[in-house]
DNA sequence: GATTTTTAGTATGCATACATACTAAGATCG
DNA sequence: CGATCTTAGTATGTATGCATACTAAAAATC
Protein backbone atom coordinates (compact mmCIF):
# COMPACT_ATOMS: atom_id res chain seq x y z
CA UNK A 1 0.00 0.00 0.00
CA UNK A 2 1.07 3.34 -1.28
CA UNK A 3 2.62 5.78 1.89
CA UNK A 4 0.76 8.65 0.23
CA UNK A 5 -2.28 6.92 1.26
CA UNK A 6 -1.69 7.86 4.98
CA UNK A 7 0.13 11.30 4.43
CA UNK A 8 -1.79 14.63 5.88
CA UNK A 9 -1.31 16.28 2.55
CA UNK A 10 -3.21 13.35 0.66
CA UNK A 11 -5.95 12.94 3.38
CA UNK A 12 -6.66 16.62 3.86
CA UNK A 13 -6.70 16.83 -0.03
CA UNK A 14 -9.21 13.91 -0.21
CA UNK A 15 -11.54 15.80 2.19
CA UNK A 16 -11.37 19.16 0.33
CA UNK A 17 -12.35 17.21 -3.07
CA UNK A 18 -14.98 15.53 -1.17
CA UNK A 19 -16.08 18.89 0.50
CA UNK A 20 -16.49 20.31 -2.70
CA UNK A 21 -17.96 17.40 -4.43
CA UNK A 22 -20.90 17.65 -1.67
CA UNK A 23 -21.20 21.53 -2.15
CA UNK A 24 -21.71 21.60 -5.85
CA UNK A 25 -24.23 18.35 -6.02
CA UNK A 26 -26.50 20.41 -3.45
CA UNK A 27 -26.44 23.40 -5.32
CA UNK A 28 -26.95 22.06 -8.14
CA UNK A 29 -30.18 19.87 -6.52
CA UNK A 30 -31.12 23.64 -5.79
CA UNK A 31 -30.71 24.38 -9.48
CA UNK A 32 -28.17 26.92 -7.86
CA UNK A 33 -24.92 27.84 -9.65
CA UNK A 34 -22.40 28.80 -6.58
CA UNK A 35 -19.19 27.74 -5.80
CA UNK A 36 -17.72 27.92 -2.25
CA UNK A 37 -15.59 30.47 -3.05
CA UNK A 38 -18.25 32.28 -4.42
CA UNK A 39 -20.57 32.22 -1.85
CA UNK A 40 -18.02 33.23 0.95
CA UNK A 41 -17.00 36.12 -1.02
CA UNK A 42 -21.12 37.05 -1.58
CA UNK A 43 -21.31 36.56 3.31
CA UNK A 44 -18.03 38.48 3.27
CA UNK A 45 -19.79 41.47 0.81
CA UNK A 46 -23.00 41.09 2.83
CA UNK A 47 -21.69 40.98 5.93
CA UNK A 48 -19.55 44.24 4.90
CA UNK A 49 -20.98 46.68 2.43
CA UNK A 50 -18.73 48.38 0.52
CA UNK A 51 -15.88 46.38 1.03
CA UNK A 52 -12.81 46.47 -0.89
CA UNK A 53 -11.51 43.74 -3.11
CA UNK A 54 -8.15 43.69 -1.32
CA UNK A 55 -10.19 43.55 2.05
CA UNK A 56 -12.43 41.30 0.93
CA UNK A 57 -9.30 38.48 -0.27
CA UNK A 58 -7.73 38.70 3.01
CA UNK A 59 -11.16 38.05 4.75
CA UNK A 60 -11.64 34.80 3.11
CA UNK A 61 -7.94 33.71 2.18
CA UNK A 62 -7.89 34.35 -1.10
CA UNK A 63 -5.37 35.91 -3.79
CA UNK A 64 -6.40 38.87 -4.78
CA UNK A 65 -6.00 38.22 -8.54
CA UNK A 66 -8.25 35.10 -7.63
CA UNK A 67 -10.71 37.42 -5.99
CA UNK A 68 -10.44 39.52 -9.32
CA UNK A 69 -12.47 36.82 -11.31
CA UNK A 70 -15.10 35.24 -8.68
CA UNK A 71 -16.11 39.28 -8.10
CA UNK A 72 -16.26 39.51 -11.70
CA UNK A 73 -18.54 36.48 -12.22
CA UNK A 74 -20.43 36.75 -9.06
CA UNK A 75 -21.19 41.06 -11.14
CA UNK A 76 -21.98 39.10 -13.78
CA UNK A 77 -25.02 37.32 -12.34
CA UNK A 78 -25.72 40.38 -11.02
CA UNK A 79 -25.55 39.35 -7.00
CA UNK A 80 -23.35 42.16 -6.02
CA UNK A 81 -22.28 45.41 -7.86
CA UNK A 82 -18.62 46.96 -7.82
CA UNK A 83 -18.98 50.57 -7.35
CA UNK A 84 -15.97 53.42 -6.96
CA UNK A 85 -14.63 53.81 -3.61
CA UNK A 86 -14.79 57.81 -2.63
CA UNK A 87 -12.01 57.47 -0.35
CA UNK A 88 -9.97 55.48 -2.96
CA UNK A 89 -9.78 56.14 -6.18
CA UNK A 90 -8.09 53.04 -7.44
CA UNK A 91 -10.10 50.73 -5.16
CA UNK A 92 -13.53 49.40 -5.48
CA UNK A 93 -16.33 49.46 -3.38
CA UNK A 94 -18.52 46.00 -3.05
CA UNK A 95 -22.17 45.77 -2.25
CA UNK A 96 -24.66 42.71 -2.24
CA UNK A 97 -27.46 43.12 -4.63
CA UNK A 98 -30.72 42.29 -3.70
CA UNK A 99 -30.73 39.28 -6.06
CA UNK A 100 -27.19 38.63 -4.08
CA UNK A 101 -29.32 38.83 -0.89
CA UNK A 102 -32.18 36.69 -2.14
CA UNK A 103 -29.87 34.15 -2.98
CA UNK A 104 -27.73 33.93 -0.06
CA UNK A 105 -31.13 33.40 1.84
CA UNK A 106 -32.19 31.33 0.24
CA UNK A 107 -28.35 28.85 -0.23
CA UNK A 108 -27.63 29.50 3.69
CA UNK A 109 -29.84 26.86 5.62
CA UNK A 110 -28.41 24.26 2.82
CA UNK A 111 -24.69 24.92 3.22
CA UNK A 112 -25.33 24.89 6.94
CA UNK A 113 -26.83 21.96 6.80
CA UNK A 114 -24.02 20.25 4.43
CA UNK A 115 -21.28 20.94 6.42
CA UNK A 116 -22.16 17.92 8.59
CA UNK A 117 -22.71 15.36 5.21
CA UNK A 118 -19.13 16.69 4.62
CA UNK A 119 -17.86 14.61 7.65
CA UNK A 120 -19.17 11.12 6.64
CA UNK A 121 -18.64 8.66 8.59
CA UNK A 122 -17.82 10.26 12.07
CA UNK A 123 -20.31 10.22 14.85
CA UNK A 124 -21.23 13.67 16.64
CA UNK A 125 -18.47 13.69 19.04
CA UNK A 126 -16.04 12.98 16.36
CA UNK A 127 -17.38 15.65 14.14
CA UNK A 128 -16.81 18.36 16.94
CA UNK A 129 -13.32 16.82 17.71
CA UNK A 130 -12.24 16.98 13.73
CA UNK A 131 -13.61 20.18 13.91
CA UNK A 132 -11.51 22.02 17.15
CA UNK A 133 -8.41 20.13 15.75
CA UNK A 134 -9.01 21.53 12.03
CA UNK A 135 -9.53 25.02 13.91
CA UNK A 136 -6.69 25.11 16.19
CA UNK A 137 -4.06 23.97 12.97
CA UNK A 138 -5.54 26.22 10.39
CA UNK A 139 -5.09 29.17 13.25
CA UNK A 140 -1.30 28.37 13.74
CA UNK A 141 -0.62 27.53 10.14
CA UNK A 142 -2.04 30.66 9.00
CA UNK A 143 0.44 32.86 7.58
CA UNK A 144 2.24 29.86 5.96
CA UNK A 145 -0.50 29.77 3.64
CA UNK A 146 0.58 32.02 0.67
CA UNK A 147 -2.99 34.09 1.04
CA UNK A 148 -3.53 34.01 5.03
CA UNK A 149 -6.82 35.52 6.32
CA UNK A 150 -6.69 38.86 7.88
CA UNK A 151 -9.73 38.98 10.17
CA UNK A 152 -10.87 42.49 10.30
CA UNK A 153 -9.70 43.95 14.05
CA UNK A 154 -6.48 41.74 13.85
CA UNK A 155 -4.41 42.57 16.63
CA UNK A 156 -6.44 44.87 18.31
CA UNK A 157 -7.41 44.38 22.11
CA UNK A 158 -10.53 45.11 23.46
CA UNK B 1 -17.17 36.91 12.93
CA UNK B 2 -18.92 35.85 9.58
CA UNK B 3 -20.15 31.85 9.86
CA UNK B 4 -18.39 30.61 7.27
CA UNK B 5 -15.02 31.06 9.39
CA UNK B 6 -15.95 27.55 11.57
CA UNK B 7 -17.64 25.48 8.91
CA UNK B 8 -16.04 22.50 7.99
CA UNK B 9 -15.62 23.25 4.05
CA UNK B 10 -13.81 26.60 4.84
CA UNK B 11 -11.43 24.94 7.77
CA UNK B 12 -10.78 22.50 5.07
CA UNK B 13 -9.91 24.48 2.11
CA UNK B 14 -7.38 26.66 4.51
CA UNK B 15 -5.73 23.71 5.86
CA UNK B 16 -5.34 22.10 2.13
CA UNK B 17 -4.18 25.55 1.12
CA UNK B 18 -1.51 25.29 4.18
CA UNK B 19 -0.75 22.01 3.08
CA UNK B 20 0.24 23.06 -0.59
CA UNK B 21 2.00 26.11 0.61
CA UNK B 22 4.40 24.02 3.18
CA UNK B 23 5.01 21.38 -0.28
CA UNK B 24 5.58 24.01 -2.23
CA UNK B 25 7.92 26.44 -0.04
CA UNK B 26 10.09 22.95 1.03
CA UNK B 27 10.42 21.94 -2.75
CA UNK B 28 11.37 25.79 -3.48
CA UNK B 29 14.18 25.00 -1.12
CA UNK B 30 15.26 22.13 -2.65
CA UNK B 31 15.38 23.50 -5.67
CA UNK B 32 13.02 21.64 -7.20
CA UNK B 33 9.60 21.54 -9.78
CA UNK B 34 7.35 19.74 -8.07
CA UNK B 35 3.70 19.93 -7.46
CA UNK B 36 1.51 17.98 -4.78
CA UNK B 37 -0.04 15.57 -7.98
CA UNK B 38 3.10 15.04 -9.78
CA UNK B 39 4.74 13.48 -6.47
CA UNK B 40 1.99 11.50 -5.84
CA UNK B 41 1.52 10.53 -9.54
CA UNK B 42 5.00 9.54 -10.19
CA UNK B 43 5.39 7.49 -6.30
CA UNK B 44 2.30 5.73 -7.85
CA UNK B 45 4.00 5.07 -11.38
CA UNK B 46 7.25 4.16 -9.48
CA UNK B 47 5.30 1.57 -7.61
CA UNK B 48 3.17 0.16 -10.34
CA UNK B 49 5.49 0.54 -13.65
CA UNK B 50 3.49 -0.04 -17.21
CA UNK B 51 -0.12 1.36 -14.77
CA UNK B 52 -2.33 3.49 -17.57
CA UNK B 53 -3.44 6.16 -16.82
CA UNK B 54 -7.25 5.90 -15.87
CA UNK B 55 -5.67 3.34 -12.88
CA UNK B 56 -2.97 5.97 -11.98
CA UNK B 57 -6.45 8.47 -11.66
CA UNK B 58 -8.22 5.68 -9.94
CA UNK B 59 -4.80 5.11 -7.78
CA UNK B 60 -4.78 8.71 -6.42
CA UNK B 61 -8.14 9.87 -6.72
CA UNK B 62 -8.20 12.29 -9.82
CA UNK B 63 -9.83 12.83 -12.98
CA UNK B 64 -8.35 11.38 -15.37
CA UNK B 65 -8.63 14.73 -17.76
CA UNK B 66 -6.58 16.06 -15.19
CA UNK B 67 -4.12 13.08 -15.28
CA UNK B 68 -3.54 13.60 -18.79
CA UNK B 69 -1.85 16.84 -18.00
CA UNK B 70 0.51 15.87 -15.25
CA UNK B 71 1.66 12.78 -16.75
CA UNK B 72 2.39 15.01 -20.31
CA UNK B 73 4.05 17.50 -17.21
CA UNK B 74 5.79 14.99 -16.11
CA UNK B 75 7.01 13.41 -19.22
CA UNK B 76 8.03 16.56 -20.49
CA UNK B 77 10.72 16.95 -17.38
CA UNK B 78 12.02 13.40 -18.17
CA UNK B 79 10.61 11.84 -14.89
CA UNK B 80 8.56 9.09 -16.66
CA UNK B 81 8.03 7.48 -20.08
CA UNK B 82 4.51 7.04 -21.73
CA UNK B 83 4.76 3.83 -23.64
CA UNK B 84 2.23 2.12 -25.77
CA UNK B 85 0.35 -0.43 -24.36
CA UNK B 86 0.93 -4.00 -25.88
CA UNK B 87 -2.85 -5.60 -24.76
CA UNK B 88 -4.49 -2.29 -25.22
CA UNK B 89 -3.59 0.03 -27.94
CA UNK B 90 -5.70 2.86 -26.59
CA UNK B 91 -4.15 2.85 -23.41
CA UNK B 92 -0.68 4.26 -22.87
CA UNK B 93 1.97 2.35 -20.16
CA UNK B 94 3.96 4.90 -17.31
CA UNK B 95 7.28 3.81 -16.24
CA UNK B 96 9.49 5.86 -14.20
CA UNK B 97 12.88 6.73 -15.77
CA UNK B 98 16.44 6.73 -13.85
CA UNK B 99 15.91 10.68 -13.34
CA UNK B 100 12.54 10.48 -12.05
CA UNK B 101 13.76 7.75 -9.75
CA UNK B 102 16.52 9.81 -8.33
CA UNK B 103 13.94 12.99 -7.89
CA UNK B 104 12.10 10.60 -6.33
CA UNK B 105 14.52 9.08 -3.94
CA UNK B 106 15.87 12.84 -2.82
CA UNK B 107 12.54 14.37 -2.33
CA UNK B 108 10.92 11.69 -0.54
CA UNK B 109 12.53 11.98 2.93
CA UNK B 110 11.70 16.00 2.53
CA UNK B 111 7.81 15.16 2.23
CA UNK B 112 7.81 12.62 4.73
CA UNK B 113 9.00 15.31 7.36
CA UNK B 114 6.83 18.15 5.77
CA UNK B 115 3.56 16.33 6.43
CA UNK B 116 4.60 17.25 10.38
CA UNK B 117 5.16 21.10 9.18
CA UNK B 118 1.49 21.17 7.67
CA UNK B 119 -0.31 20.63 11.29
CA UNK B 120 1.18 22.95 12.77
CA UNK B 121 0.05 24.25 16.29
CA UNK B 122 -0.68 20.48 17.65
CA UNK B 123 1.10 17.83 19.95
CA UNK B 124 1.62 14.31 18.93
CA UNK B 125 -1.67 12.99 20.34
CA UNK B 126 -2.92 15.50 18.17
CA UNK B 127 -1.52 15.26 15.11
CA UNK B 128 -2.16 10.97 16.26
CA UNK B 129 -6.05 11.92 16.51
CA UNK B 130 -6.39 14.45 13.52
CA UNK B 131 -4.67 12.03 10.70
CA UNK B 132 -6.83 8.82 12.23
CA UNK B 133 -10.29 11.14 12.04
CA UNK B 134 -9.57 12.61 8.26
CA UNK B 135 -8.77 8.79 7.39
CA UNK B 136 -12.13 7.63 9.08
CA UNK B 137 -14.14 10.36 7.28
CA UNK B 138 -12.34 10.32 3.81
CA UNK B 139 -12.93 6.30 3.67
CA UNK B 140 -16.58 7.05 4.48
CA UNK B 141 -17.05 9.94 1.87
CA UNK B 142 -14.41 8.35 -0.55
CA UNK B 143 -17.37 7.71 -3.18
CA UNK B 144 -18.41 11.49 -2.84
CA UNK B 145 -15.91 12.81 -4.18
CA UNK B 146 -16.08 13.19 -8.50
CA UNK B 147 -12.54 11.11 -8.93
CA UNK B 148 -13.02 8.19 -5.87
CA UNK B 149 -9.76 6.49 -4.84
CA UNK B 150 -9.83 3.17 -6.05
CA UNK B 151 -7.74 1.17 -4.68
CA UNK B 152 -5.59 -1.70 -6.63
CA UNK B 153 -7.06 -5.22 -5.41
CA UNK B 154 -10.26 -2.98 -4.06
CA UNK B 155 -12.85 -5.80 -3.21
CA UNK B 156 -10.71 -8.63 -2.97
CA UNK B 157 -10.36 -10.80 0.17
CA UNK B 158 -7.74 -12.42 1.13
C1' DG C 1 -19.55 -12.78 -35.50
C1' DA C 2 -22.16 -8.46 -35.79
C1' DT C 3 -24.20 -5.07 -32.68
C1' DT C 4 -24.16 -2.66 -28.54
C1' DT C 5 -21.95 -1.01 -24.60
C1' DT C 6 -18.13 0.32 -22.14
C1' DT C 7 -13.64 2.17 -21.69
C1' DA C 8 -8.82 4.91 -22.60
C1' DG C 9 -7.34 8.95 -23.79
C1' DT C 10 -7.78 13.60 -25.70
C1' DA C 11 -9.94 18.18 -26.53
C1' DT C 12 -12.44 22.04 -24.92
C1' DG C 13 -14.29 25.07 -21.60
C1' DC C 14 -14.94 27.01 -16.99
C1' DA C 15 -13.36 28.12 -12.33
C1' DT C 16 -10.10 28.20 -8.94
C1' DA C 17 -5.24 29.24 -7.13
C1' DC C 18 -1.18 31.66 -7.18
C1' DA C 19 3.32 33.91 -9.02
C1' DT C 20 5.03 37.84 -11.34
C1' DA C 21 4.78 42.07 -13.48
C1' DC C 22 2.53 46.31 -14.48
C1' DT C 23 -0.31 50.77 -13.88
C1' DA C 24 -2.32 54.09 -11.16
C1' DA C 25 -2.86 56.20 -6.93
C1' DG C 26 -2.42 56.75 -2.04
C1' DA C 27 1.03 57.15 1.95
C1' DT C 28 5.40 58.36 3.82
C1' DC C 29 9.49 60.58 4.47
C1' DG C 30 13.28 63.63 3.93
C1' DC D 1 6.60 69.49 -1.53
C1' DG D 2 8.95 66.23 -4.24
C1' DA D 3 10.93 61.59 -4.25
C1' DT D 4 10.15 57.13 -2.54
C1' DC D 5 7.53 53.44 -0.96
C1' DT D 6 3.51 50.95 -0.67
C1' DT D 7 -0.90 49.45 -2.12
C1' DA D 8 -5.42 48.31 -5.26
C1' DG D 9 -6.48 46.23 -9.05
C1' DT D 10 -5.53 44.08 -13.53
C1' DA D 11 -3.01 41.21 -16.91
C1' DT D 12 -0.52 37.16 -18.01
C1' DG D 13 1.07 32.57 -17.49
C1' DT D 14 1.14 27.94 -15.29
C1' DA D 15 -1.13 24.14 -12.96
C1' DT D 16 -4.77 22.01 -11.00
C1' DG D 17 -9.72 20.10 -11.01
C1' DC D 18 -13.65 18.67 -13.20
C1' DA D 19 -17.67 18.51 -16.76
C1' DT D 20 -18.86 17.29 -21.36
C1' DA D 21 -18.09 15.59 -25.73
C1' DC D 22 -15.47 13.02 -29.03
C1' DT D 23 -12.54 9.16 -31.24
C1' DA D 24 -10.85 4.76 -31.22
C1' DA D 25 -10.63 0.39 -29.40
C1' DA D 26 -11.87 -3.24 -26.27
C1' DA D 27 -15.60 -5.96 -24.01
C1' DA D 28 -20.05 -7.80 -23.64
C1' DT D 29 -24.19 -9.46 -25.53
C1' DC D 30 -27.13 -11.65 -28.48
Amino acid sequence: MNEIYSMAGHLVRRLNQISMAVFSERMGELGVELTPVQYAALSSIRETPGIDQATLAGAIAYDKATIGGVVDRLAGKGLILRGMSARDRRARALTITPEGEALFQRVTPHIRTLQNDILSGLDDAEKTQLLNLLRKTTDAGNTRSRAPLRRHNEGESA
